[in-house]
DNA sequence: ATGAAAGCGCTAACAC
DNA sequence: GTGTTAGCGCTTTCAT
């Protein structure tokens, strides 16, 4: 393999080319520039011919932006995660942003790894993972760095934020549950993680009792898909009690669902009903057919990046939180 | 919201604070810096206390290596390229390195932001994205900045790779499904995208013809969960020239189960038996059981990075491909 | 082992 | 509108 190394041409090089000063290249790819028509010509068409590209990491230097945003993420592998990092990834790129991923899972060093995003002089931070914590994103707050929580607890104060409203979710699932002719109710409850997906489930809770439901609570190990296979038998063993169940994320539902197919002969919707939330791609697929309550995803990474520019523009800016738009899908499973 | 920004602190602040020059200050935050043990606490002390931080900027602009890698994919929200980014981010970070991630999907201007990625002097660049552009690889080869293809399309030269050997691929599929007393066969096979699709899809056509068994290809719009469906009536017309159905894709096989169940009466496996690859998590869900072929996909994202660090090592190495490592998996569908 | 000084590639304030 | 100049914050020779 021949070494056909070459160096990377700087604005000196463009310049030197098109017969002009190394400012005149800078005017040309800056955009407020103050720069004649026919200059910034010979300088784009020297910057072509040479493969000129600006170095940011220079340019970042003398800037205080360096158009680095973070994306902090938590089980990227999962259906809504996926397609939420995604989304946030494309929108930060339209606009002329360039997304780092952080993936950050359990036993991982979360605050080690934010805190390295600090070297990178980042413009902003979209954080979506679980527990963020909150020293790191007090500190990016103290740099003027634009943070934007979605679906965080709350109890982090001091930035803008996504959020679904738990409030309303939960008497959505009360409604959709309610509608589909169930009486006595149950509820997926995680023990941990997700602030709204333990938020959603105790409002729903609660909407049932005002309306003198019985409410039937059931713990589950964290909210994927083996979170509901586990909860089957605990479910089957109260279904005296139970004809719907909210599962507070549709990988739950799923996991649920199977089970009782698999281990028990019960009739959805005839003899349970099962709601989910989120609802992921395999909500629609033919073997589940899930009625759940969808979050608009695309609109919340959009939010998210625009809450992030607008923050940029205005620092002092007063908080502002948006929410998620919900939407009731009902399928077969109500 | 009072303003209660401050200014980074930069070495200076620190040697000031430690009463030490500021190379003194950047050899206690390099490798290899000859200092003593003393003045090394000492800044660490005073850098400790002003919660310094290296600028990469600064840094990256003088080394010539930026610490970022970027990882190129498309399609994130389908769950074998979730996972695949999850852990190739993980490996990267694990080793010091930062990923950016560019998603790129159709109708995105691929080359302009995988060239935007060179205006950050990435220090190197894995891509799984569908037809990466040929000429942005060349021109980071020509930087010495490293490349890594996963199951990729061979005919973009010059870049180690990592990738799954089709022709163990297509003979693991035929010999599968052949053990499951299949005798008539059938094949899904999109006719666009991924390289490594339509190759396993190719050989094993050729294994069946070679073994003098029949062999129906199926074509198909793309390699989703929508594309099996869609392929469902094809299927079903043609039952009585397949008993054993190689879907190129796990989302293709849910497809096309799916749609079975739900439009015909179809015994599998014993009319029709269905393998699947990838082995997604939903292969395991109770209302698939999908019998496939697994990927490792950890080994994968493991060599990438690997790969890529052994040519930033030594870059004029010979180019090297691993395969990814692939293991029969049996459940229900044969 | 440490201080001094040059310079990475760029932008922006300043002259003209 | 264009050239000049002074840094942005760091690393890295080179002396000492």
């Amino acid at each position: 393999m021949a070494d056909m190394t070459r160096k990377k041409p700087t604005s000196y090089d463009v310049a030197k080319l098109a017969g002009v000063h190394r400012s005149a290249v800078s005017r040309a790819f800056s955009d407020g520039g103050s720069i004649s028509a026919e200059t910034k010509e010979k300088v784009m068409k020297a910057a072509k011919t040479l493969e000129y590209r600006v170095n940011f990491f220079a340019r970042g230097l003398q800037k205080q932006n360096s158009g680095l945003v973070g994306i902090v993420a938590s089980r990227l592998d999962t259906p809504y995660r996926a397609k939420q990092v995604k989304l946030a990834s494309h929108e930060l790129i339209e606009n002329g942003y360039t997304p780092i991923l952080l993936t950050v899972d359990k036993s991982d060093d979360v605050s080690g790894r934010m805190s390295s995003l600090l070297n990178y002089n980042i413009s902003g931070m979209i954080v979506t993972s679980d527990t963020p914590p909150a020293k790191i994103i007090e500190e990016c707050i103290q740099y003027n760095i634009p943070v934007v929580l979605i679906n965080r607890d709350p109890s982090i104060t001091g930035t803008d934020r996504i959020q679904l409203n738990i409030e309303d979710a939960g008497q959505l699932a009360f409604d959709m549950l309610c509608k589909a002719g169930a009486t006595k109710f149950g509820v997926l409850m995680p023990q941990t993680q997700t602030y709204t997906v333990q938020g959603r489930a105790k409002i729903f809770a609660q909407k049932c009792r005002d309306a003198g439901f019985p409410i039937t609570i059931i713990e589950t190990q964290g909210q994927s898909y083996a979170a509901g296979t586990d909860a089957t038998q605990d479910v089957y063993e109260k279904l005296d009690d139970i004809d719907g169940i909210f599962c507070t994320t549709d990988l739950m539902a799923f996991g649920l669902l199977d089970g009782l197919r698999n281990q028990y002969n019960i009739a959805v919707p005839g003899q349970l009903k099962i709601l989910g939330f989120d609802d992921v791609d395999q909500a629609s697929w033919g073997a589940y057919n899930l009625s759940t309550i969808n979050q608009d995803i695309q609109q919340s990474a959009i939010a998210a990046v625009d809450l992030m520019m607008k923050r940029l523009e205005t620092p002092l800016k007063p908080l502002e939180t948006r929410s998620i738009l919900l939407t009731p899908i009902h399928r077969g499973t109500t």
